[in-house]
DNA sequence: TCGCAGTCGATTGTCGACAATCGACTGGCG
DNA sequence: CGCCAGTCGATTGTCGACAATCGACTGCGA
């Protein structure tokens, strides 16, 4: 329970807001801390073994991202994921996606589309050897990359907060391996079609690609009945 | 020093945290506390009367939210303002209201567009007094009322961050009274359009306003340079 | 037995004090 | 005179304790 006073075996040295924050923030991403979990801050806190004011600024930061949901004086939870949470979120994403492939299209002798061309060469190599958590990773850094070659800084940060639920919504769903795979070999067009700054054909592709993967994963959701975002009122 | 048990002047009861929350974050939107201005949390607190620990979280939503900048041991500023800031803001913009205007028309015949009509009469009427306060609330109130018809809770909630900065914006500007009017006339075709279920002509009309206004605001604005959000590295 | 008011325990909200960090100042040394 | 190490002050970061709030339990009375 007692900390060195220099424990010099922690790299990222940053405050503990921050690193609370990244633990917790990386555990509901992994699903290790699923939709509607209650955190208890007192336990929470001498779990992590610090005190209950970073935890609380973390909180606070995680509420804002959407990913918790305090009720005051009554509880923190894990915010749940409906069926139409995954809708929304796949449909937004092809809004911000599209957006930033216009924007690639439109600055597109200046942009530099190799770094796609090798995250979707790992892609493949990753799907060819079954390793489904390398494609995820891979996919994810493809679609951020996608997002950061738009020079749009809002962008980015917006693409961000979508991002790290879509994140968590794939880690609460086991995809098929094929169902992967196909996803992966989907990339190659849409990557040739911005090359060549064919703009409907890519904004088509792109709506295709990331719509089917939400069809994939939305289909069968069961919205945990005990972690309704709404009630009615009577 | 000591605050009257029941000050009415303060609606909503909530926590320190919360009413510190809004305090801050409408001071910020009303252009109060300026871009580049420092917030030294022991003077704050204290002239708020209120202990760091709520101020803090407070300030930890603030900085999530984009309208803060704190760094680490070295102190919290207003987060400046730049013309790429604003830029990228009204493209987003459009991006946004975009789809949700597509969403509206595709569920048409279910979504009342009356409120829409309802405020552009009332924007009429203080453009005529000369009221631009009120036009501008109006215009807020109607663009709110856009997005919140589409009916994606994301998408609202995606908005509403990037219109707090776009108020940030325009509480800076003073825009000229015909400007002003000109924007407040600009409504009705859309509204028009949108009913007709005309979506080429309303996606067209939006872009169109949404830019131009943000060209109004974006052009002749001097970033402040003691608060340049990026710093070369040699 | 049922309803209800009071109490109790668990949890979140707030506070004041202390620790850690960083920049600026300063004083000595080459 | 210039440079560097050490110190100091100001500010943010963290802690433990106390206060406020809410839900559930309990026991009294009709």
């Amino acid at each position: 329970m007692e900390k060195p006073p220099t424990s010099f075996h922690q790299i990222g040295n940053k405050s503990l807001r921050e690193r609370i924050l990244t633990t917790l923030r990386e555990a509901i991403l992994n699903g290790e801390l699923r939709p509607g979990h209650t955190l208890v801050e007192t336990e929470l806190a001498s779990q992590l073994g610090v005190s209950r004011a970073p935890l609380r600024e973390a909180i606070q930061i995680l509420n804002t991202e959407g990913l918790l949901d305090t009720v005051p004086y009554h509880g923190t939870t894990v915010k749940a994921l409906t069926k139409r949470d995954i809708e929304e979120l796949y449909s937004l994403r092809i809004v911000l996606e599209t957006f930033a492939i216009r924007r690639i299209i439109a600055q597109l002798p200046e942009v530099d589309t190799a770094p796609l061309r090798t995250l979707f060469e790992q892609m493949l190599i990753a799907a060819d050897q079954d390793d489904i958590t390398r494609v995820n990773v891979l996919d994810r850094e493809f679609h951020d990359t996608l997002i950061a070659m738009s020079g749009h800084k809002l962008l980015v940060s917006t693409w961000s907060s979508v991002a790290m639920r879509v994140r968590q919504v794939m880690s609460l769903r086991n995809l098929r391996n094929s169902d992967i795979k196909q996803i992966a070999h989907n990339h190659i067009p849409l990557i040739e079609a911005i090359e060549r700054g064919d703009e409907p054909t890519a904004t088509m592709l792109i709506a295709q690609h990331v719509a089917s993967a939400g069809d994939l994963l939305a289909e069968d959701w069961q919205d945990d009945p005990s972690t309704a975002t709404e009630e009615d009122q009577p």
